[in-house]
RNA sequence: GCCGAAGUGGCGGAACUGGCAGACGCGCGCGACUCAAAAUCGCGUUCCUUCGGGAGUGUGGGUUCGAUUCCCACCUUCGGCACCA
């Protein structure tokens, strides 16, 4: 180091100038200095402005493990950046910071550590909220939410209690993972291995049936389906659509020789006079019924089996159908036919009633199963094409529509009309009808855990449940809560906490001692960023009038079946409960992708390849970080991290401060009109581009035009225009168009060249198209599609113009071997290709 | 198995509605500066070539004057769902 750090201005030669000492383009200094500046002046702080447009722009909030990687950096700075862009833009852009502060990680580093899960929770914070000062965004602190708060769970609760006087939470049995050696509930993420085993004591797991409480968000699984009015990427929608799984076709009831109604759910009503059996779930409600004493002992033996596979280990394709006989008949309602009734995992308890009709003709589970135990096969549809069908002889099910047969009063039904007759003949018989079947579940939001918000219900041995009032409200965490090793909710063993007095009769009653799903705290905070601090409601209504919807929202495509569900239902039903307006909470979602570590592996700590945001921030500096996210990668994609590639932009920061320092005292001259030209000519272009380009998301292009205009300023100043007046436009306009790319070195040359703080108060440059424009143009001239000769020409040539340029090139002329053009195509300010 | 995304130089990536493939960078090579190195600057960098040119965007076909772009079939990688009745 040392004098190479510095360089000096001489102008041009001889000349005692001024000599005027350049420092160091130095992010270290420069970025803490104008962090401290904008947050003392709260440049980024939003207030409703109701003469301004309002953009709300929202990226998810990070949960607080600790501290941030640089996979945060890739999903917050690029949208920053177009959070700024669009400040500059004129519109006022509120960008909001919160934490997700609730969760199993919390609790387990209680345990494993011994430290309070809210001291955990909240030491993790203040250092993410260092990082992210660093960041450099606008992030408006003003509005920063945390859902561990009291006042933020406060309204988590209200919220639960809102659903629930609307009959939309309820309780209900629902199996558990359970340790009978721990005695506990397990996570999904603590049960381990192939045989399902306990992370703790290595226990095989159960599944347990618990009460526990439910939103129903199946109620809206119909509007959910509804995208018209989002703009959201289509692989999204595409897979919330598979997540709520809607099926047409038809319930019907069976029943059992002893009266006992049992539903189905079919999608081929047309195949119901093919149905030889049924097949129940192991947990249906009905088998203890139906099953025969002789067959007790093997149903029992297999239902024990059954319930120790998870229902993923279950639905594994290549296993062989397995299943057992109860002993038991129903009847099918179109023919009074008797069948048996068997039980086999296949049938899920979790998808339409636990309980299916088996057509084993028509559907290859059931044909499996059908020849695996000898049962028959009975044709019900003639498939196009085929003459006819033998049970016997059939090698595999035929699913195809097709006219039905052997179906008594609708035998000869054809294919296309095969299913909505059957619905009206089952309709009118009222033994079914036409229906509609969701794969989607109810959203279960009971957690056996401490590190939540507590459920706000009391049950009272003579009131039974009973919602807490709301100016009650919030059921407050216990702090002082013990930890066992055993990982069971301390707010069960609390020795006072659970005891409340009944709101309803006075009586001693019960706390409901588990806490909610974290999903539910995230599916509202984008209404308390609108007003933190308010305490009449969850929101001021005043706020959400002028932000509310958030405009754009980016994020992780990983959230897109979970949360993006839960927050689109969430907002639909205070929409019906009158808390909010409008269809959706977010118009429009973007999805980044992410950033791996070096070796193409996703990051973690064990193997030990996290890139620390940090570590890179004191090495090149925040700005540069930040554009290097941006130029290296596709958004949308993301990719490993490169060591190497970040000298790339690192260089292109020193090249622009130096070329900016460097002729901020250049003396005033006449540049020549055709540097003149190409100077202003980019500029433009450039203008056009990455106003483009971050509208739109595409970053890394942003960046490559930003490096292609500083390239041309470069070439201009060789050329000795610096100081003319088109070079210092053009140096302007750079330095504004990097503003959200590289918010801090812009302000610093900003301030440098004499100009009012803050460039981010400063208006976006204007794009014109004239000096945009090309005076000249190289037309591409092919030779039966090869390109053969360049020729350069006045960008407004006419057709006729191009096409005798073109022929009369001599190396075109050679091409063409003295043949005539058969044929000439003119693409105007492009091409001309000539076919002989 | 089904659904989705992506395959372009040594690497990251670019290419508007079908019109110069490889912008912008990294890396590498050569040169300048230096006692030397680093940094910086300049030139070169898809492959083959008999220097005319030829080939080339995962593979094979097709449409077109012209295809990275549109159509068909397939291969590979990544992500999601997974006996959904």
């Amino acid at each position: 180091m040392g004098e190479c750090d510095m360089s000096e201005v001489s102008e041009t030669s001889g000349e005692p100038m001024e000599q005027r000492r350049i420092d160091r383009y130095d992010h270290g200094e420069i970025e803490p200095r104008w962090q401290a500046r904008w947050e003392a002046d709260e440049l980024y702080k939003t207030t409703i402005d109701p003469d301004r447009k309002k953009y709300y722009f929202l990226t998810m909030l990070p949960y607080t493990s600790g501290d941030m990687h640089i996979g945060h950096w890739y999903a917050m700075t690029p949208s920053d950046a177009r959070a700024r862009y669009l400040r500059m833009r004129g519109y006022n852009v509120m960008f909001p910071p919160g934490f997700d502060a609730f969760g199993l990680p919390a609790e387990n580093a209680a345990i494993e550590r011994n430290i309070h899960p809210k001291e955990w929770t909240y030491s993790n914070i203040e250092n993410q909220r260092r990082q992210m000062r660093s960041m450099g965004a606008m992030w408006d602190w003003s509005r920063e939410a945390i859902s561990a708060d009291p006042e933020y769970y406060r309204w988590s609760q209200w919220f639960f209690l809102q659903m629930y006087h609307n009959d939309l939470a309820y309780r209900k049995m629902s199996p558990v993972d359970w340790c009978p050696n721990c005695n506990t509930t397990l996570a999904r993420e603590q049960v381990w291995g192939e045989d399902r085993h306990c992370e703790r004591c290595k226990t095989p797991v159960i599944k347990k049936d618990l009460e526990q409480w439910f939103f129903r968000i199946t109620k809206y699984a119909e509007e959910l389906l509804d995208f018209t009015i989002l703009d959201w990427p289509e692989p999204v929608r595409i897979l919330q659509t598979n997540w709520i799984g809607r099926s047409e076709g038809a319930r019907a009831v069976f029943h059992t020789e002893g009266g006992d109604p049992i539903e189905i759910f079919t999608t081929r009503p047309d195949t119901l006079w093919g149905a030889t059996f049924m097949v129940l779930a192991p947990e249906h409600p009905l088998v203890k019924k139906l099953t025969t004493a002789d067959r007790a002992e093997s149903v029992q033996e297999y239902i024990h089996q059954a319930a120790r596979r998870s229902d993923i280990e279950r639905e594994t394709v290549d296993r062989e159908k397995t299943g057992v006989f109860t002993g038991g008949y129903a009847i099918n309602p179109v023919n009074n036919e008797r069948v048996p009734v068997w039980i086999a995992d296949y049938v899920l308890m979790t998808y339409g009633t636990g309980a299916i009709m088996a057509v084993p003709a028509h559907d290859q589970r059931d044909f499996e199963f059908a020849r695996m135990f000898d049962l028959e096969v009975r044709p019900a549809i003639l498939p196009p094409g085929v003459e006819s069908l033998d049970g016997e002889t059939m090698t595999e099910a035929l699913p195809e529509y097709g006219m039905m047969i052997n179906s008594g009063p609708l035998t000869g039904t054809p294919g296309e009309t095969a299913v909505e007759q059957t619905n009206a003949y089952l309709e009118e018989r009222g033994i079914g009808e036409g229906a509609v079947n969701y794969r989607l579940h109810d959203w279960l939001i009971s957690r056996q855990r401490y590190w939540g918000a507590p459920i706000p219900i009391v049950y009272c041995t003579s009131c039974g449940i009973v919602p807490v009032p709301d100016d009650q409200l919030p059921v407050l965490l216990p702090d002082d809560v013990e930890w066992r090793p055993t990982g069971e909710s301390p707010l069960k063993f609390h020795p006072t906490w659970k005891h409340v007095e009944c709101p309803q009769c006075g009586e001693s009653a019960e706390r409901e001692t588990d806490t909610m799903d974290t999903f539910m705290c995230s599916s509202w905070y984008h209404l308390r960023y609108l007003s933190p601090g308010y305490d009449e409601g969850p929101f001021d209504p005043k706020e959400y009038d002028y932000w509310m919807p958030v405009d754009t929202y980016t994020g992780g495509v990983e959230h897109a079946t979970m949360h993006l569900i839960y927050t689109r239902f969430f907002h639909k039903v205070c929409r019906d409960l009158n808390i909010t307006e409008g269809h959706e909470p977010m118009l429009q979602l973007r999805n980044q992708g992410q950033i791996l570590g070096p070796d193409g592996q996703r990051m973690s700590k064990s193997r030990g390849n996290v890139i620390e945001p940090d570590d890179q921030v004191r090495a090149y500096g925040t700005d540069a970080v930040r554009a290097y996210l941006m130029f290296g990668y596709r958004w949308s994609e993301g990719g490993p991290w490169n060591a190497e590639n970040i000298h790339g932009v690192v260089r292109w920061l020193n090249r622009v401060w130096n070329l900016v320092i460097g002729t901020i005292d250049a003396n005033p001259v006449d540049g020549d009109p055709i540097h003149t030209r190409a100077l202003q000519r980019k500029q433009h272009q450039t203008i056009r581009q990455v106003s483009h380009d971050l509208e739109n998301f595409e970053f890394n292009t942003v960046v490559s035009s930003l490096m292609e205009l500083s390239n041309v300023i470069i070439a201009a100043r060789e050329a000795g225009m610096a100081g003319s007046q088109v070079f210092n436009e053009a140096i302007e306009a750079m330095i504004l168009l990097m503003a959200p790319v590289t918010p801090h070195i812009a302000e610093e040359m900003w301030e440098q060249l004499g100009k009012p703080y803050s460039i981010h108060n400063q208006a976006w440059p204007e794009f014109d198209s004239e000096l945009a424009k090309e005076e000249e143009i190289t037309l591409v001239v092919q030779v039966n599609g090869k390109v053969r000769d360049r020729i350069v020409v006045p960008a407004d040539i006419d057709e006729e113009q191009a096409k005798a340029t073109a022929l009369a090139s001599e190396v075109v002329q050679r091409h063409m071997g003295g043949k005539e053009p058969r044929k000439v195509i003119v693409v105007p300010g492009r091409l001309v290709n000539i076919v002989v």
